[in-house]
DNA sequence: ATAGAACATTGATAACTGTCTATGTCTGCA
DNA sequence: TGCAGACATAGACAGTTATCAATGTTCTAT
């Protein structure tokens, strides 16, 4: 469980939860890594090796590796090397408790 | 209607919608921003002027001048002035449509 | 062993962001 | 009319970020 708490809307955040929340919104609020969680989440088998992506962006490897690492590290993308290829597959309860916080009706 | 999309893992986010959207996630990626949203949603009546947040936070009154402006600019805030106070209001709605995005099982 | 391919890391740079102090703009009241 | 209070704006500065070229690492195949 990566966010901890009630919706947004019910009861004030403290100041602990919105600085764990805050990074995992941090990640996801770039252009480039939120297609990026979706072409991996929306890949066959749920999941996609780096190869498979950095053609669907006019920028160098080194970059989609840099956002590939940020994702990772908030725990949006789970990451698994098979060989010389690395997959990673979009964490679908991170996913979900942070739209639950957001925005979603309950939990 | 703020966010445009189904969820993130049913298909490749589009350039443009993730360019429509990241700005919305930006904004709220800050923790405190978070509190001010969670603040003002959970304020009595749905809404609070600036005097009831700034005592809530270690920072001045033009900084959180600044982080209201960025919610309001992005939609996550309604703003009414009456008399000498501002008050502001959380779009449920944009809230709500970010949620369903990211990771709500349905729309 | 060596070469090549897939991915990560490093170091540099320009752009952006959060914060402050100082100041401006309204509004209500005396 | 003028003052005081609530909020916004402007300008400055330090810290962060997105990007690239160059290089490193690790695996597979020959």
């Amino acid at each position: 469980m990566v966010a901890c708490c009630s919706p947004l809307s019910r009861e004030p955040l403290s100041r602990a939860q919105a600085e764990q929340v805050a990074p995992l919104l941090k990640a996801l609020a770039d252009p480039v890594r939120l297609r990026l969680m979706s072409l991996v989440a929306s890949h066959e088998g749920g999941e996609a090796c780096v190869c498979d992506l950095v053609g669907a962006f006019d920028l160098s490897q080194p970059t989609i590796s840099h956002h590939l690492k940020i994702l990772h590290e908030s725990g949006l993308l789970d990451r698994e090397k098979r060989g010389v290829l690395v997959y990673y597959r979009a964490s679908t309860a991170a996913l979900a408790s942070l739209g639950a916080l957001i925005g979603a009706p309950a939990g």
